[in-house]
DNA sequence: ATCGAGGATGTAGCGTTGCTTCATGGACGT
DNA sequence: ACGTCCATGAAGCAACGCTACATCCTCGAT
């Protein structure tokens, strides 16, 4: 029961193939596939089976993984234990977050980690969908992801760990009637232009649920990930938005309204595999960057 | 961190040097020495030091050997979530018990796991001091082993399980003038010559303690570990002995009689590494052991 | 249907790893 | 002071695991 061959069973699950696990671990697909092949042998029953073109784990090898997050865990704490002996923690640790996450957490992030010396920090931006923030863990250590109200991550090997919540306020141009209230309702918002995130992206959801309350169907004429992009087009009066309160830019000619009535927001994690979350370094990254969270939080609000 | 090192590392604990542990791993000392050099370079810390012309654990190598227990507990139970799917659990297992329990519990042991098909137990007769049973567990699966009362074995990546707990009796030669007795006192037998185990062997220390109560040193002529031996010399006049209740054989010569006063009894338990533990069928023998046992203490009394 | 692309899996060859053998250097007991 | 025991280095060899290449299969396109 070779470790490395553990390691690629559950990078073949998480990542859905052979050929983008083994893109993941820095190996040619046929490396993953002669492991898997020896694993199985050892193993004495089939760990994968074919589906169209591509495979996905039978029962046992769905088994065989789950136990194989135990044993990266145990690997990692037995790594931890010596480095408890280590004068100071060295290492570096890759944080990916989406963009307005990246914005208001990695530069105190970065100044936080410094004053603790010989931790390097690579930081990247990675925005995609919902659903595929989980398999981003196998290629960085840190990911920082955001997910609407209600919506849960995959509970199965993946260590979650809040970062704040952050309502979703109305982003109205400067000089638009709504602009002076206070509190705006759903109600209000039946005849606006809407501009949305793209489907199956965070907080994509959160407009319908806002729409609901009112009874019509929002009007979404673009779609827009970058929330600063939004804030840009919404200044320049082509349609409002949800923007998160805390991200916003401050762009001068947006005024952010609070809904009232419904409860709209996002909340931000940091995502990690069970094993990544057990280095020492990972964990001194990590508590700074639920350290930086509260006082963005506490700060703007 | 190559698990193969990590269990090396616990070997040269468990069996004290690198020459010991190279014997039960079959591997050449100085393969033993360059996993532990290795290791030690990946971890960055010193993991042994020189005393005398041997070595000893660092607190670091003990931290990481104490961590490598779970690691090998985490891979077993890998392999196990696979061989949930194999239709039948195959393999051998390596059982050794000490003379008196290995003639109590192997027979048994034994036709009861053949019903079972497929597992093949090997079994072996190992009598060591109290101290070094634990590291039997490094070259045999189950180890049967026994304790004085009040006696506790090292909880340091151990596993114990309790078969039975047996009384010892006064062993007196049949024609013996406290042979009609329902049971004697301490004070009875201030004047008998005494039939004991070696130092150190497990049970030694409760002769002294029967001593105790009667406030006079016991006069031993004899040391001798197996029980049946024992029993023979009793039998044929050379002294008393103390004897577990149900594993003497009913020597014809010997009478058993129950102390008063004192609680004079061993503990037979099964000792296994935590690792080994989780392997199915040494959990399938374990179990068919436990009942055996259950059965020897429930028939004989 | 035919073809091409994408994906998984075998085979040959090579590099690396980890073992054994042999030799060296201390530490203890006689 | 010598021999013995134990741990550790250096050299050589075998085995394992990876890359590169080829094959087979499935799916979507023309």
């Amino acid at each position: 029961m070779d470790v490395r061959a553990l390691e690629t069973l559950r990078t073949v699950r998480s990542q859905g193939g052979v050929a983008a696990a083994a893109a993941v671990l820095h190996l040619t697909p046929s490396a993953v596939s002669q492991q898997l092949a020896s694993l199985s042998r050892e193993a004495g029953v089939a760990l994968t089976e074919r589906v169209g073109r591509g495979l996905r784990l039978t029962a046992a090898g769905d088994a065989l993984a789950d136990a194989a997050v135990d044993v990266a865990v145990a690997v990692e704490r037995a790594r931890a234990a010596c480095s408890v002996f280590l004068d100071r923690p060295e290492g570096t640790v890759r944080v990916s977050a989406f963009q307005s996450g990246a914005r208001l957490l990695l530069p105190p992030l970065l100044t936080r980690v410094a004053t603790l010396g010989g931790i390097t920090v690579e930081c990247s931006d990675e925005d995609v969908a919902l659903d595929d923030f989980p398999a981003l863990t196998d290629r960085v250590d840190v990911v920082v992801a955001h997910r609407p109200d209600g919506a849960q991550w995959p509970a199965s090997g993946l260590r979650v760990v809040l970062l704040l919540r952050e309502p979703l306020d109305v982003a109205v141009p400067r000089d638009h009637p709504l602009a002076g209230r206070d509190r705006i309702s759903a109600g209000d918002l039946d005849d606006e232009d809407w501009i949305a995130v793209r489907e199956g992206f965070p907080v994509a959801t959160v407009l319908g649920a806002v729409a609901a309350a009112s009874g019509t169907a929002p009007r979404i004429v673009h779609r827009i990930n970058d929330f600063s992009i939004a804030e840009a087009l919404v200044a320049a009066g082509h349609g409002v938005s949800l923007l998160p309160r805390f991200t916003g830019g401050g762009h001068p000619g947006v005024r952010l309204v609070p809904l009232a009535g419904v409860r709209a927001g996002r909340t931000v994690d940091a995502l990690m595999r069970p094993d990544t979350a057990e280095r020492l370094v990972v964990r001194r990254v990590l508590d700074a960057l639920v350290a930086v969270a509260a006082e963005a939080s506490n700060a703007e609000r």
